[in-house]
DNA sequence: CTCCTAATCAGGAATTATTCTTATTCGAGG
DNA sequence: CCTCGAATAAGAATAATTCCTGATTAGGAG
């Protein structure tokens, strides 16, 4: 099972730092953006690349919520979250879900590994006014 | 509130005709293909278009599974679905799963307008070998 | 410290799914 | 039949992401 090496480079490093100082859940060109002020010559490629390396190696998470643009989150505690349907902003849920129980194996010919709750909503900021972004 | 008319062409009927006539969950190009035999001028766009109003009529049902393609579901009873996360596919569920608690709309801001279960599983097929497509 | 090499990088092209544009056609009410 | 807005075919455009290439570099071996 040769597992591939990962260097520590001065790209993974930042891109991570930055994702871990976050409390929101950036998209790759946000995070993109942010990395760009420490590391101007850094490529949209390279920032897409690590986001997936250190997401397969459980240091931070994708988030593949329906819809267009993938987000990431630095908190790998377990949790959920909420959508809004206008703006796409994601906000974190910190509530427990039963576990997958074995009656639902039963009536599927899948074999189940995990669910995801996704909440879609309304943030209150798109509550206030009519969003004219 | 001025409901857009909608006319019945045959582009649409045939497209809405394969949908329902399929009880598995169709990608939008899988659905190009099938009408394409009977239309063999039809565009892609047309598929596209006519999927969308046909969701927005509640006729069929589009599934924001996460993930790359949509796919499409002409059962429109309540249900929910489990992904293969290797190959993809989806199966219907038929069973209860926990129900959305007023307690976590109090935890969040957000004004919760629905919400999404998604299992995630392995299809029978690909439990069995390792997935060599 | 220096060498070596696989891992990684920057830059940009390619891919994929979907939406949009435009000129033309058509469904269905009058 | 006529009319006209809705719908169509064809293909361009967009957006997010992945892939390709030749140059660079981290970090272990010596």
């Amino acid at each position: 099972m040769a597992e591939k090496q990962h260097r520590m480079t001065r790209q993974r490093q930042i891109i991570l730092e930055t994702v871990k100082g976050l409390k929101t859940h950036p998209t790759a060109d946000e995070i993109f953006g942010l990395v760009r002020k420490r590391l101007p010559r850094i490529s949209l490629g390279t920032v897409y690349r690590n986001l997936d390396i250190l997401t397969e190696q459980g240091i931070i998470r994708k988030l593949d919520t329906a819809g267009q643009q993938k987000r990431f989150d630095g908190d790998v505690s377990p949790h959920y979250h909420v959508k809004c349907v206008k703006c796409g902003k994601i906000d974190d849920l910190y509530f427990e879900l039963p576990q997958p129980s074995s009656e639902w194996s039963e009536k599927t010919s899948f074999q189940i590994l995990e669910y995801n709750v996704e909440l879609l909503g309304i943030c209150p900021q798109c509550q206030k006014g009519p969003s004219h972004h």
